[in-house]
DNA sequence: TGTACATCAGTGAACGCGCGTTCACTGATGTAC
DNA sequence: TGTACATCAGTGAACGCGCGTTCACTGATGTAC
C-alpha cells in the first residue's frame, strides 16, 4: 500500500554507515575517554575523509548526544528483559554489573563524570524514567515486607520522580538504595581503584546486595 | 648556620606564582572539567605569555598531577584533621561530604571516570593509604561490637591493602562499606543525577550513613 | 529498455582555531668581590 | 658602596599538530517518463 514499506537500499546503506560511524566511536572512547573522541580520527579510520561524516551527523555533539542516548536504550534494554524474563531485585543487579563490566566506558558516559555545560536532551530522560519504573517495580514486589524509615516518610512527600509509579514509600527507598550502592561498587571498581587491593570485588558487590533490607529478611 | 633557613625572595615569589597557576587551573576545571585544562589558557588569564608557565611546570602532564596530589592531600588533610578533633566514622562521613561540596571537580578528580591511559604516581598512593588508615582507625574504634560478615571473612585472607592496620575483619568491612555507600550517594549527587527529582540528597545521605551497621545498634 | 534528470555519497582544499612545546633573546634581580 | 657577573623570569616568534566545520565539486546511484 505505502510506497516503501520496506527500506530502500540508499536507507540501508545510510544506517549501516551510522551504526560503523558509532562503533568506530565506541572503540575511540574506550581508549581514550569520551573526551578524546573526534570526528576525523573516526572517519580516518574508516578510511574515509572527515567531512564525509556531515552525510551521517550534523556534527561531534549530535554523535555524542546520540551515543549517550544509545548507552542508555541499552541499559533499558537489558534490565527490562532481565525483568520481563522473571528477574526479581538480585537479577537486576546482576544484569547491571553485567552491562556495565561489558564495557566500562559506557557506564561511565551514563553516570560518570559530568562536563559542567553539558545538559541531556528532553527524550533521554525518559530513558531514564523508564529505568527508574523497572527498578520500582522490583523493588515494589519486595517492599511490603519492608518496614517504612525516616527517609522513606521523606520520600512519602517527594515522589514525583517516580512518575506516577504505585510504589509504597519502603520501595521508592529501597530502589534509591539499589541504585546508589550499586553504583558505588561498581563505579569505584570499573575506575581501578580497587585495583591491588587484593578482595575479589564482585564479592563486595555482593555484599552489598545483601545488605539491601528487602533481600536480608 | 645554614646559609638561609628561611625562604629566598625568589624562591617566595616562585611557590607564589606556582599556587596562582593552580589557582586558576582548578578555576578552569570547575569551569569546563579537567580534559578542557590549558596551560595556555591559564597563562592568558594570569597575564602573561604561556611558555611562562614552563619556568614553572614541566608541562600540562605535571600540572594535572600535582593538582591530583593536592587533591588527595587536601582530602586527606580534612579527614586527618576530623579525626584528631575526636570525629568518629559519622563525624567523618560528614567532613568527607563538606569537602565534595566545597568543590565537586575536585573530587570527580580523584574518584571520577579515569582517563584510560593514566597511571598515578607512586606518592600519591600513599596519601590514599593515609586516608584508608584513617577510615581503618575510625572503623575499628566501632568495629568490636559488629558480628562478622561473610565477606568479612573473605577480607580477613585479603587485608594487603589495610597496610598492617590491625583493624578487625569486620572494620575491614566497614571501612569499605564507609567509602562505597556515600560514594555511590554523593558521587551521584554531585554529578547532577538527582537534580529535579524532588528529595533532599542530605537526607538520603544521612540514611546510608546510618545504613552502616556500626551506627544501627 | 533507454534516455534525462535528480538525488546523494564522498573528496579535497581551505579556514580559523587553540593546543603543547622549543628556542633565542631581553631585561630585571640577586650575588661576589 | 660600587662594579662585574651570574641567575632567572618572561617574551615573542615559530613549529607541527589535530580539531570542527564549510564549500564547491565529482561521480555514482536511483527515479521518471
Amino acid at each position: 500500500m505505502a510506497k516503501t514499506d520496506t527500506k530502500t537500499p540508499r536507507e540501508r546503506y545510510r544506517t549501516q554507515v551510522r551504526a560503523e560511524v558509532k562503533e568506530r566511536a565506541w572503540e575511540q572512547i574506550a581508549a581514550a575517554g569520551a573526551s578524546a573522541l573526534s570526528l576525523n580520527a573516526i572517519a580516518k579510520r574508516m578510511g574515509m575523509s572527515g567531512p564525509a561524516l556531515y552525510r551521517y551527523f550534523a556534527g561531534r555533539d549530535e554523535l555524542i548526544t546520540e551515543l549517550i542516548r544509545d548507552a542508555y536504550r541499552s541499559l533499558a534494554d537489558t534490565l527490562g528483559a532481565a525483568s520481563a524474563a522473571g528477574a526479581d531485585l538480585v537479577g537486576l543487579a546482576h544484569a547491571l554489573r553485567g552491562w556495565a563490566l561489558e564495557d566500562p566506558q559506557r557506564y561511565f558516559l551514563i553516570y560518570g563524570t559530568p562536563v559542567p555545560g553539558y545538559h541531556a536532551p528532553q527524550d533521554i530522560t525518559g530513558i531514564s524514567s523508564e529505568i527508574m519504573a523497572t527498578l520500582l517495580d522490583a523493588s515494589t514486589a519486595l517492599a511490603p515486607d519492608l518496614p517504612a524509615t525516616p527517609f522513606s516518610a521523606h520520600l512519602e512527600d517527594h515522589r514525583d520522580w517516580a512518575g506516577g509509579h504505585p510504589a509504597p514509600p519502603a520501595a521508592l527507598h529501597l530502589a534509591l538504595k539499589f541504585w546508589t550502592r550499586l553504583h558505588g561498587v561498581l563505579s569505584l571498581e570499573l575506575a581501578g581503584q580497587f585495583t591491588g587491593m587484593g578482595f575479589d570485588p564482585a564479592l563486595l558487590f555482593a555484599a552489598e546486595l545483601d545488605s539491601l533490607p528487602a533481600h536480608r529478611t
